[in-house]
DNA sequence: CATTAAAACTTAACATGTTAATTAAATGGT
DNA sequence: ACCATTTAATTAACATGTTAAGTTTTAATG
């Protein structure tokens, strides 16, 4: 991760908040439970987070009218454009990364660490 | 890690103190940037667990006599009886994950994360 | 339909993570 | 010996991690 956070150093982002924008613009707007769950955060943490991204005008909230408990997240232009402008780095790194270490044990790596996540107990 | 967790719930110390202890009991006396690299921490946390633990009463500190900038750590007999204490319900824990999992697939994971951790750049 | 339980955040309090700056001591080169 | 570098550890400032408690709204149960 060392690649991604000095991509990273230069934007408003840190490595947390660029999760959050990516699960946002791959998935569209959604509750802040299921953006916890995709990008590794628990909920408390999440909320600060969106506190200050909202603040910085990278998303926008809007409580959800079917279910007043939940707020639905999306991603502005600006928060868009974050992600947008490291795509190029953030493909590199990747390309580097399999080169380096090898597409099949990457995958392998993953495989294994999403089932680890799934069992337990 | 949730296992782990919950076991040192009702203990003194958290995961990375734990995992402090536990380098200490294995490989006897180190210096802070040993310690660091095989918990997984970073110095400037390291310094701050230390202290708490010395408060605590589980290490104790002396400065290198070879080397003055260096202090050495060790764990005290009440740091070491933390681990033994927990050393029964901490490897029924690895036992019932290698069950569950594999200890084929957990040593390939670990490998695997080993090996990514001394590759990128 | 009233009450209770559960869910989705939110807040609070404290610990650790992270980066940069600082201190003190040891090294290296001249 | 002198001075610039490097190293080990610390401090500071702010962000995130983690657990527990609190709020509001919804669902469940009697």
């Amino acid at each position: 991760m060392a690649p991604i956070r000095e991509m990273l150093a230069a934007s408003p982002v840190n490595e947390q908040k660029w999760r959050v924008l990516r699960v946002l613009v791959e998935s569209g707007p959604l509750e802040q439970k299921a953006i916890a769950a995709e990008a590794c955060l628990l909920l408390p943490s999440l909320t600060r987070i969106l506190q200050t991204m909202e603040a910085d005008g990278l998303v926008s909230r809007e409580s959800d009218l079917e279910d007043r408990r939940r707020s639905i997240v999306s991603v502005t232009a600006a928060g868009r454009a974050v992600i947008e402008n490291h795509a190029d780095q953030s493909n590199a790194i990747l390309a580097r990364l399999e080169d380096q270490f090898g597409k099949e044990r990457l995958d392998d790596l993953l495989r294994l660490l999403d089932d680890l996540q799934h069992i337990d107990l």
